[in-house]
DNA sequence: GCACCATACATGACGTGTCACCTAACCGGC
DNA sequence: GCCGGTTAGGTGACACGTCATGTATGGTGC
C-alpha cells in the first residue's frame, strides 16, 4: 500500500483551480436548467433531446441513434423519453424495418417548446460564458477541452 | 415575439467549445464518480462531505456551515447526510447550544472511506486533467473560470 | 410573559441518472 | 427449418437534487 507522501497531491494552484472548475460547472448547470424551467417548463436534458430532434430531417430518430448523439447510455434516453413521452414532447412509434427498434418523434407542443426555449437558452450561454471570454480565449478553450477529451478516452484504469 | 433573426445564436466555434465543454464536463463527473464508486464505494457528493468534515479540526460541523462550505442547499446537505448516516459514514447529533442546531461527524467508518479514497481520487484528477495541462494552462484556466464565476455572480471566497 | 417573525433543520414529492436485468427480435451457422 | 449469440429497447431499484412545506427553537418588541 502506498504511503501518503508518495501520492503525487495537487499543489495549491491547481487545487484552486479544481475547484473552481467544479463550482463553476455546478452553477452553470444549476443556472441555465433553473432560468430554462422557469422560462418554457424544460430541464435541460429535455432540451438536448428536442435539439437532436429538431435536427434531423424528419423530426424522428431511432433511440440507439439519439442515444448515440448525445452520448447518453440507451436505458436513460428511455427512461428520459418515457417522461418526455408523459408531458406530450415526443411520442414513440415501432420501427417497421426493424421489430426490435423505435422512433421518437417531436410532438407539435414539443416543437413549440423549444422554439420559445431557445433563444433565452443562447441568450443566458452568452451572458454567463460568452460576453466574458475573447476569441482567442474560445479557441483556445476548444483545443484544451478537446485534448482533455481524446485523452480521457484513451486512459481507463481497468 | 423576437424574430430568429434577431437572436444572437452561437456562431460555430462558440457552439464547438460549448459542446466540447458540456461534453468533457459529463465524462469528468461521469468517470471520477464510477471510479471512486468501484474503488472505495463512496459517491463523489459523500467525498466532498467527508473532505469538509477531515478538514476540520474535531470531525465535526454544523449543517449550516456544511451547506455554506459545499455551496450546497441546506435540503440537499439534510438527504445527503441521512443516506450518509445510514451507511453509517457520518453521525448526527443535536447541538447542545442551539436547540434547533446539529452537527455532522465523522465515524471511524467514514474516516476510513475516505482515507482509502483519496489517494485514488487524487490521481484519477491527475491522469485525466492536470497531466494533459502545462503549468500555465492551468494558470489561466483558473483566472477563465475565476472570471466567470464572478461575473455570473456567484462568487468564491475560498 | 407573549406575540411575532426568523432561523435550523427535516421531510415528501417528484424529476433525474445509473446499474442490473429482462424480453423480444434479428442473424448467422448448421 | 432450428439454435445460439447479439442487439434494441424497456423496467425496477435505488442514489441524487430541488422545491415546497413542516416543525421546533431562538430572538425581539411590547
Amino acid at each position: 500500500m502506498a504511503e501518503v507522501t508518495d501520492i503525487p497531491w495537487l499543489n495549491d494552484d491547481e487545487q484552486r483551480m479544481w475547484r473552481q472548475w467544479m463550482g463553476l460547472n455546478a452553477e452553470l448547470l444549476a443556472t441555465l436548467n433553473r432560468e430554462m424551467q422557469a422560462d418554457s417548463g424544460l430541464s435541460n436534458p429535455d432540451y438536448q433531446v428536442l435539439v437532436v430532434l429538431t435536427d434531423t430531417a424528419e423530426g424522428q430518430i431511432r433511440v440507439s441513434d439519439l442515444a448515440t448523439t448525445l452520448q447518453w447510455e440507451r436505458s436513460r434516453v428511455s427512461h428520459h423519453v418515457a417522461r418526455m413521452e408523459k408531458r406530450d414532447l415526443v411520442s414513440r412509434r415501432g420501427c417497421p424495418d426493424d421489430g426490435r427498434g423505435a422512433f421518437v418523434r417531436i410532438t407539435e407542443t414539443g416543437r413549440a417548446a423549444i422554439e420559445r426555449a431557445a433563444p433565452a437558452h443562447v441568450l443566458a450561454v452568452r451572458r454567463l460564458v460568452f460576453d466574458a471570454l475573447t476569441e482567442d480565449e474560445v479557441a483556445q478553450l476548444n483545443e484544451i477541452f478537446g485534448r482533455l477529451r481524446s485523452r480521457a478516452g484513451l486512459a481507463t484504469t481497468e
